[in-house]
DNA sequence: CGACGCTTTGAGGAGATTCAAGACACGTGG
DNA sequence: CCACGTGTCTTGAATCTCCTCAAAGCGTCG
């Protein structure tokens, strides 16, 4: 079914419109032939629904295409921490490759549409084609870097943590092509300031204080940056 | 000259005795074979020196063979951040794999021996072996792992924070062979609390207080969990 | 339209920071 | 071997940031 549609409208990896940011970014032409044979497309979630779960053995390496989600752990007394957001072109699971079982589990923010490369054509892919797992370890140190990130932020204050965050995923949807001083936030004060490390009375406090200075506006979910600068220099001292 | 040496006293990787902890774990025989022809052993760091800096270009992954290291990153005002704190059979390196420039400066914390694996090496080996790019990236996505336990702990209160670290650091020394009871915290409380995220102050009052409470004893440097079950029962809830 | 969840706002309090000063440990040189 | 100086560690007091609890406002969706 999917191969008769294919000669017009399938999206394959190769005119993909995230293939800049997704896999294929670093590989050869060649390679991503390759890639698209193997990788299951069109997968849908529905907002608050997972992805995988924590505890949940390891099936591959996800790449979101369309909508966001939260990476999320838990402490010990269940409550949950998020690790993550995702936006489109960034790839999941790299949380289960070293004990083959997840410890996150991944859950989508609004409807999601996703690609998977199951665990089996990994290894197939590792074999044929060393370039490909380079990038493999490359997109799973990209991940280190990024926690090592928030483990900077996290010795800021309050405000700057809010600031940064803003700032942060403007930038990485200016990437994927969209507006980068108007987007939707999709993720609730709470699970902002559940992966800040704050209370969400205190992004509230602080988004709206934001608000006053006229650095940005907020209408329910959607954000207009009026002063990206400024915004930014909360965190530059 | 290391061949001189090498029929009776020369370690390499399948003779180590971390073999079980470093990069041969979870190879097969045969490709440990491999790898201890292209790593390059003994080489040495006095207290204080760093091992790599930050911006400097990528050149391989590191395996500590004795002493510790601590792994820092820096803020925007210059002050360190210490990411992670390094023990023997640890792997060092993965922040320089994303951009092929290291983000972190590695610091020996009392004198070091390490081994070095060159990028040049790493590539061949990748090639001509799939199964250890494999553990290449099992341990780079353990350091993601190990990053998300670190954000975990950021949520919890300084005593929860220092308790863990102390426990933490015991398990891990007992994983290498060495006393999980009494051993040398080769760091200063300054890094400690750098390391968890609160003042040098808190921790003394913190450790100080753990003393009178008889569940650890500390002169100079040297550390007697008098008891881990106690320990570890601040943070279990 | 009503209910539920999300967001806002206020007041009070707790935990950790900061600043400051003194104790201690270690290495150097007399 | 002891005196000295430097850096690390400890301890106290004042302060501050952020959290918690509580209640009200707003939006959204059946």
């Amino acid at each position: 079914m999917p191969n008769a549609l294919a000669t017009k409208t399938a999206v394959t990896c190769e005119n993909c419109n995230l293939d800049k940011l997704c896999i294929p970014k670093g590989l050869k032409r060649s390679d991503v032939g390759d890639l698209k044979l193997v990788v299951n497309r069109n997968n849908i979630r529905q907002k608050g629904e997972a992805i995988y779960h924590a505890g949940s053995p390891f099936r591959g390496i996800v790449a979101l295409r369309s909508g966001s989600a939260k990476l999320l752990s838990f402490d010990r007394s269940g409550n949950e921490v998020v690790v993550e957001f995702i936006l489109p072109g960034e790839l999941l699971g790299f949380d289960g490759v070293s004990s083959q079982r997840h410890n996150c589990t991944a859950v989508a923010l609004e409807t999601v549409n996703f690609c998977h490369l199951p665990t089996y054509q990994l290894e197939a892919l590792t074999i044929n084609n060393p370039s490909f797992h380079q990038v493999l370890l490359q997109r799973s140190c990209n991940q280190f870097d990024s926690q090592i990130q928030k483990t900077l932020l996290s010795r800021r204050s309050a405000e700057e943590r809010v600031a940064v965050f803003l700032a942060n995923i403007s930038d990485r949807l200016k990437v994927r092509g969209y507006s980068e001083l108007a987007f939707r936030l999709s993720m609730s004060r709470e699970e902002i300031g559940n992966y800040l490390g704050i209370a969400h009375e205190t992004v509230s406090r602080i988004v709206n204080h934001f608000q006053s200075l006229e650095i940005i506006e907020i209408k329910a979910k959607q954000l207009k940056i009026l002063d990206k600068k400024k915004l930014l220099s909360f965190y530059q001292e």
